[in-house]
DNA sequence: TCTAATTTTCAGGAATTCCTGAAAGTTCGA
DNA sequence: TCGAACTTTCAGGAATTCCTGAAAATTAGA
């Protein structure tokens, strides 16, 4: 490995990481440097920069490519491919989630869906079944709104991670001084927690 | 495998979830099986259940005590521990976002910020060091809102969740209408956005 | 303290995932 | 169409993770 201190601690600690997630502690790394880098790298580059084989680098490219989570473009005059990340990190985030989604989520409420479709055999089936209920409202609710905030502009998503439960208390507010609000806000009537 | 259909494919598809992430399939599989479970279980029924070694289910189990997962129990009169999930689901959802922080994001920023106090040698160092501090920051912007709306009742998250962004209306006619908050919700000088 | 019930530990085999080198494939200019 | 530059594929060895059975440890009642 032929990296800076800095660069290196960076791409060692996403490399332990990735690791724990889904993907290899190669990928990681190659992730890690790509996000650090100030030009595109050709494989060429991160072989010789990490360390490892070639053809572990064209697997792992593949892998990124396949999240679209780098992106490939070429330099005139040079026929290899230069990759890079998104210059706004948000974006990497909205990339993430959306993949994340789409490989994990949607399959899982499929699932959920098909089984909630299904006639209890027993009584402990019967209880099963609302649990698998709960699980569903909960996925669907976060991934809806995980949908709906992902296509707000960056500026604005930060501001409303900025006041975070604060929001509460705009509610509140709102509530208390009947502001009318085209009926979008319109509260569903209260049903009682567990 | 010694199981009703409905709860077994929940068991299944977690248990291939679970090998995604870092967890292993038959830990997985075990608290895929206490989730749907009307009654708290003990080992030997788990076992019995999932058809694998007693030892690998008391490591399961240790590994999601070591998580906070599951609670354990004891029935009056019987020696066994009886493990169970919480009811409310989404208390399984702060408990997950708690544990992932102290093993995965505290361990990030931590890194980050030694680097960031570091003196970059070279102007590729300094590139990386900025792209350091971007992470950083939007890491502690989604740490602090996830920790913020975590204390939030069950019943205000959902709603809070339910309306997602058009929150974001909520904001714009409170700074029409010059609503006083008590300063909590002052609007940040605008910086421009990438 | 002893014993039986229960849980935990852990060495090592099984299964899986990772990584490499060699070879095949692709692309583009001459 | 040829060949050099570059990329991808893939069989199989390396490394890691998973899982088991046997044995040790713990616990609570007698």
């Amino acid at each position: 490995m032929n990296l800076p201190p800095l660069t290196q601690s960076f791409v060692l600690h996403f490399g332990e990481m990735g690791s724990r997630w889904g993907i290899s502690r190669t990928v990681g790394q190659i992730y890690a440097l790509l996000f650090l880098a100030e030009e595109p790298l050709n494989a060429d580059d991160i072989t010789e920069k990490l360390g490892f084989s070639r053809s572990n680098v064209s697997m792992g490219l593949k892998e990124l490519t396949s999240w679209r989570l780098v992106k490939l473009q070429h330099k005139p005059g040079d026929r290899r491919e230069y990759f890079s990340t998104p210059d706004d990190i948000w974006e990497i985030v909205r990339i993430l989630a959306e993949e994340r989604r789409k490989r994990e989520i949607d399959p899982t409420l499929s699932m959920l869906r098909q089984a909630l479709v299904e006639t209890p055999a027993t009584l402990g089936e019967r209880h099963a079944q609302e649990r698998m209920a709960e699980m569903h409202g909960l996925i669907e609710l976060i991934t809806r709104w995980s949908e709906d905030i992902q296509k707000l502009e960056t500026e604005t998503l930060i501001q409303l991670l900025e006041v975070g439960s604060k929001v509460q208390k705009v509610f509140e507010m709102k509530d208390r001084l009947k502001v009318v609000t085209g009926g979008k806000l319109r509260r569903r009537p209260r049903t009682e927690g567990q």
